[in-house]
DNA sequence: GTGTATGCAAACTGTTTGCATGGAC
DNA sequence: GTCCATGCAAACAGTTTGCATACAC
């Protein structure tokens, strides 16, 4: 059951069981998830796993680049698994319905990366898209929205 | 005392002199803040002003669209005040130094906006640019980075 | 006069930490 | 064998809420 991405998923770190049943559970979510969304999916499969123990596999899955924060939901924080897209510079969609995310390119115009609007000098940006994956989409098209 | 401004920043609630001190430190700070960074910008005032206050006015605030959430910072949700843009489609820009932070236009391509990556409904979208302020870039030249 | 805003303190939620034990490497 | 990860519970920070009082309208 240690899928191929449990390894790389803590880079550096140990692989424990444990570990391997949370990411096996962002696997699972396929989407954007709260740590309290990963707490219930990973207590289904294991009950007594510590909520502490989630949250510090998180950080360690955020240090590796494995997941990544990409917004924010009702006061918590969002995260999302970065897929194959890991180490390149990309931004998130966040389904409003269902929470499932994909991974997108940058919108920002190249030209205006290191860019200074009003005089400032930037260095990095945040961009985060939501709205309706297909398959939401579909669904609301359908019930005549 | 009452800034002209204060008045819209409740815009439909009332203008206590609490919520005007509320506003005016707002002003003062002139950038982006955390409920604490105003609180104690309040407190300077206003020592007897209670968070709950604080809190309440943030919320007054933000409903009426004189601030607006701009991002994250430790943790705390990062505010500013939109000033006359405060009805626009706009971003903004925020120094990583010393927190100043300023109004920019949207860098999503017009074509883009409600766009469908990978097959999403784009409905809206969150950019927060990071960076140096004028200010602060230059201080930083000026002593040799 | 009516109803909203305040102030205080208690309650809550999400998150982090200390420490002894167990297990990956 | 060493050191990291776990689990539990306690500690914490930021934020919200209940309730009686004060005041903007």
């Amino acid at each position: 059951m240690p899928l191929p991405d449990a390894r790389e998923a803590y880079a550096g770190g140990r692989l424990t069981p444990q570990r391997a049943t949370v990411a096996a559970a962002v696997s699972a979510l396929g989407g954007a998830f709260t740590v309290d969304d990963l707490a219930s999916a990973v207590h289904a499969i294991d009950p007594g796993l510590g909520t502490a123990t989630v949250y510090r596999a998180v950080g360690a899955m955020l240090a590796s680049g494995w997941i990544e924060r990409v917004g924010e939901r009702e006061g918590s924080s969002l995260f999302a698994h970065c897929g194959q897209h890991a180490h390149e510079h990309h931004h998130h969609v966040v389904c409003d319905m269902c929470g499932r995310t994909d991974v997108t390119g940058c919108p920002v115009p190249e030209s205006e990366q290191p860019s200074t609007p009003n005089g400032f000098l930037v260095t990095r940006h945040e961009v985060t898209f939501y709205g309706l994956c297909p398959t939401c989409a579909g669904r609301l098209e359908r019930e005549g929205a």
